[in-house]
DNA sequence: TGTATTTATGAGTGATTTACTCATAAATTA
DNA sequence: TAATTTATGAGTAAATCACTCATAAATACA
């Protein structure tokens, strides 16, 4: 499975602002300090998370990122899925074989079955629960 | 998860293998031409899979491949292993990122516990099972 | 012995992806 | 108006992927 980098930055950025959340907006600049995450591209993980409605903006002094949904309804699964660049959990070779497409590929419910076990876990894993340990 | 094109063709090599055997030797031209296989390419991944125990070969007119352990004990899991050039299933980031040295990510046990699932499908699935869809 | 056949093996390569940076625009506040 | 903060598209260096190419080594058979 390819986790992204954007999938951690994106997941570690909802657990710090569901940690700061009650102090007010949270500045992009701060998490990525906090987070270690450089700071730009922490950016358009962000601006990608605010696309999809995880979390909302604003510009200005004292603006920052807040979140849009209570960090128990924000799955890992969702996050992957926003984040992830739309591919399928297991890319079982989506782009340019012809595995999905081939009538008799045997591996092909293989790895929808594992997809499927993924999807499974992740999609049950909130945000608070990573908080929660 | 990213499922190396290497491991498509190893597996569907070792199925050619395994319903062409009673013929002897099974040469590299034939399960490219019958599987769509770029030639060269798959001379690669048979030889990986020789070095590994799963096959061997032999050189020379009417040489080629044949199976060295038997189809119902010959795991995806472990085909995967093999070809997949020895990362983890889930590369939660084993490359450059802090991940798992980081002794509060919260995720990691997140992706184990994936891992562990994948691999679980994985190595209860052989090449006979493919055969028998 | 010599020639054809087949695998073994390392080096190279073009395209794509990844993980960013840079530059600048737009919004907001004081 | 000036400072601050996010928005957004373009660019980029390094790595990876899916191969090809070239050549060596083994084997079979005439």
């Amino acid at each position: 499975m390819n986790v992204p980098i954007q999938v951690d930055y994106g997941v570690r950025a909802l657990v710090d602002l569901a940690e700061n959340s009650h102090k007010g907006d949270v500045q992009t600049a701060d998490i990525a300090k906090r987070q270690q995450i450089p700071r730009q591209f922490l950016a358009q993980v962000l601006h990608n998370l605010n696309k999809f409605g995880i979390t909302s903006s604003k510009r200005g002094p004292n603006g920052g990122h807040r979140l849009a949904i209570k960090p128990s309804n924000i799955t890992m699964g969702y996050v992957m899925r926003t984040l992830g660049n739309n591919k399928h959990t297991v890319c079982c070779l989506e782009n340019s074989s012809k595995c999905y497409q081939a009538p008799k590929c045997s591996q092909k419910h293989v790895w929808r079955k594992v997809e499927i076990a993924v999807n499974k876990i992740l999609d049950s894993t909130t945000i608070e629960d990573l908080i929660n340990n």
